[in-house]
DNA sequence: ATGACATCAACTGTATACAGAAATTGCCAA
DNA sequence: TTGGCAATTTCTGTATACAGTTGATGTCAT
């Protein structure tokens, strides 16, 4: 593995898991030091993560680890709706029906236990079906926004606490949206989406808090 | 202006312009020695374009022009299709009126004419709509995908030969989409938006050909 | 003549050194 | 005490050198 995938992967996932805040002022020697590589991999992962919209370049003082707030969650979640409920319209077009209609009933099946293993397996679940999509769209430009979109979400479900209530109804929204796709019905998997992401973004606005926690 | 800004900015207008071709090899040395900067800044650029989706890299024999053609096409609209029929909408909800019915009427008279000169207002004008709905929908993650998508797009232009009579019905699209927003009916200017995408990839797929110009 | 192996060359990836710019800090004056 | 200016220090941006790897080419054997 090269060194600046290595330092990128690090600074990355101690972005997205709160170990660097937002704000966080992102030196170069003192990073490449930190991460046992040179300053020119160092720069790289840097530029990269600029990229991504998790830093921001600022002249002169390096950069700074991206702000992330609740102004930013509609915004956030404006983009995942033009991405997603397309996605779901295509994948209802394209994908094959056996994989849904499975995937469906391992949400159902999902839904019904509250402890911290079947989280677990919900949190695979959710995963696996963003998975399915991806492979269904076959888009290579609607994944490389994705994936973008992604990070940014993975970052900001921080905010929200864990809600075994929450995950109960959100299995069923996903099984629904599983069925719409496996039905072959783009009005239907779109609507599912739809639903699923409005309350998915009422939840977080609403249970959300500010985290002092590692 | 930094040593890597400019290399950047060159490489990707040689690609945008197709000077560079799909498959064509970016070696370090070779394209450091031609820009006149050295190999560092060189491959921050080369790692932007990568990013940019303009370049793919490939293990050991450096960066190649990432390819582009007409099996493309379908994937880059329908995420065109997301983002801005989105845009649209959201744009419909916040606008300013004044502005998008004062667009509308500039689009309604640049149809009238189809010399170059009207020609080339018009490629502004439409540049000018992009730039207002990216104003009113104010959102950083939805611009970002856009710009991305746009530079694709400015690629793929290039397949197909301009076209007066095509370039008056786009007038009439572009007015009617500007009259969407403007009238803040966020279904009608996504519905505009949609039959402006519509048009504008079926023009492109019948209008193309393989050109083997400079 | 063809295939495989070895050698060579070119290129990528990384580290480090150097120059220029910017920010911070300390000192002096009002 | 406060504000401004200057000097120092740190950091960025760039260049270059070095090592490791990969691809290509040529030769030899079958």
């Amino acid at each position: 593995m090269r060194a600046s995938d290595k330092a990128y992967d690090e600074l990355r996932t101690d972005i997205v898991e709160w170990r660097l805040r937002p704000g966080a002022v992102l030196g170069e020697v003192e990073q490449a030091e930190r991460l046992g590589v040179s300053r020119t991999p160092l720069r790289e992962a840097l530029a990269r993560l600029v990229a991504d919209g998790l830093a921001v370049q600022q002249r002169g003082r390096g950069a700074v680890v991206s702000d992330v707030s609740l102004e930013h969650i509609d915004d956030l979640f404006a983009l995942r709706r033009a991405l997603e409920i397309e996605s779901a319209r295509i994948a209802a077009r394209r994908a094959d029906p056996a994989i849904f209609t499975e995937l469906r009933t391992r949400f159902l099946e999902a839904g019904k236990g509250a402890d911290r293993e079947s989280r677990e397996s919900f949190y695979h679940l959710a995963a696996e079906l963003d998975r399915r999509i991806d492979a269904a769209v076959a888009n290579p430009y609607i994944q490389q926004s994705l994936r973008s979109l992604r990070v940014h979400l993975a970052r900001v479900r921080r905010l929200a606490q864990d809600d075994p209530a929450r995950l109960a109804v959100s299995a069923l929204e996903h099984a629904a949206i599983a069925e719409g796709i496996a039905a072959r019905n783009p009005d239907i998997a779109a609507a599912a989406t739809q639903l699923h992401l409005h309350h998915s973004l009422e939840h977080i606005k609403a249970h959300s808090g500010t985290r002092e926690d590692t």
